[in-house]
DNA sequence: AGAATAAGTCAACAGTGCTGACCAATTATT
DNA sequence: AATAATTGGTCAGCACTGTTGACTTATTCT
């Protein structure tokens, strides 16, 4: 009992549409980042590395003096994990470690200049994709992209830097990592 | 020498804020893609599959009676990573396989009544969240999310279904997969 | 007949998650 | 001062998912 009173044109069914809609979307973002993350997944293999080293490279540069711990929090996997792809890092001399005198449990991560290099070299391709897609789609697109984006995220205060530019601090990161 | 004419306060620079507002664009999609595959990570883990099989799952949904090669131009994967992926599937009774009767070379891969109940089993997750992104941000948002993402999509053409509605189909996949 | 296409297979390897079981240093609590 | 909690690290093993490379089998196209 198709509904007569239904504003869309040719009694089409709203929630077949909503469906439609949300599976583009689903769609939209597999592709986006499967693209996205294939320029820096080809310049990692000719070195040996993948594509954990490149996030951790990533927050680290983004986030000097980071520590291990925060580092877990935005990368979300285990400390396992996590150690095998540092380690591996600051051995080949992408990052350096030093001990926090405050709490000296603490190991303050950064990258070095080879890291920073690095670092640039693979984001170059992002951001060169990323400014792209901006310019074509203009501010008001941005501005929408970031907003929905922002809305898929767990709990946007859980998130690195900038993100956001409320002043609660529930929980998660410290708020050190929320000012950048 | 700062540009007095700038029409950005206390004259900031604007390749920094321009390289600001791109990182964040890069580390929303990290997050958003992050939370986006925990649910269906977590429900896939307790049946012994992984992100794979839901990547081959979903598509085939998506598009029944797609071929190996089709499936292989979306996921962008070696045949033989999707051949073990599939073949479970097929062995475990997800997928079903016949024979294409025009080109019997082909394989037509749709999902059994067991498939289609896991995917909707995992997407449900998925479309829930990207609803609620959705409803957030508003229909204009949701505009400006779709072409920002579509603009980082390597070619828009080679894309499953119909997330773009002009008319030409340069190459990539059949036509057939563009008219959802 | 021969080339090209579509699919499948076996083997080996690398990267990246995971669990579980520990250890060591340091800091906080009682 | 003793104990507990935190931070970081390590070793071992396992699963999933991507990769190359080398073939085989059908089927279709030229």
């Amino acid at each position: 009992m198709p509904d007569i009173k239904s504003t869309k044109p040719s009694g089409v069914n709203p929630l077949f549409l909503r469906e439609e809609e949300l599976r583009q979307g689903i769609e939209l973002l597999f592709y986006a980042y499967r693209d996205f993350t294939a320029g820096p997944d080809a310049i990692l293999a000719e070195i040996g590395l993948g594509r954990a080293h490149h996030r951790a490279i990533y927050f680290i540069g983004r986030n000097p003096d980071i520590t291990v711990s925060e580092l877990l929090a935005i990368l979300r996997i285990t400390k396992q994990s996590l150690s095998r792809v540092l380690g591996q890092l600051v051995r080949e001399g992408y990052v350096s470690q030093r001990t926090d005198e405050v709490d000296r449990r603490k190991r303050l991560l950064c990258l070095t200049e080879q890291g920073d290099a690095l670092e640039r070299r693979l984001t170059a391709d992002q951001r060169a994709r990323m400014a792209r897609a901006y310019r074509e789609a203009g501010a008001e697109a941005v501005d929408g992209f970031r907003s929905v984006l922002l809305g898929m995220i767990d709990d946007s205060a859980s998130v690195s830097a900038t993100l956001k530019d409320d002043a609660d601090p529930p929980d998660g990161l410290p708020t050190r990592l929320r000012r950048a």
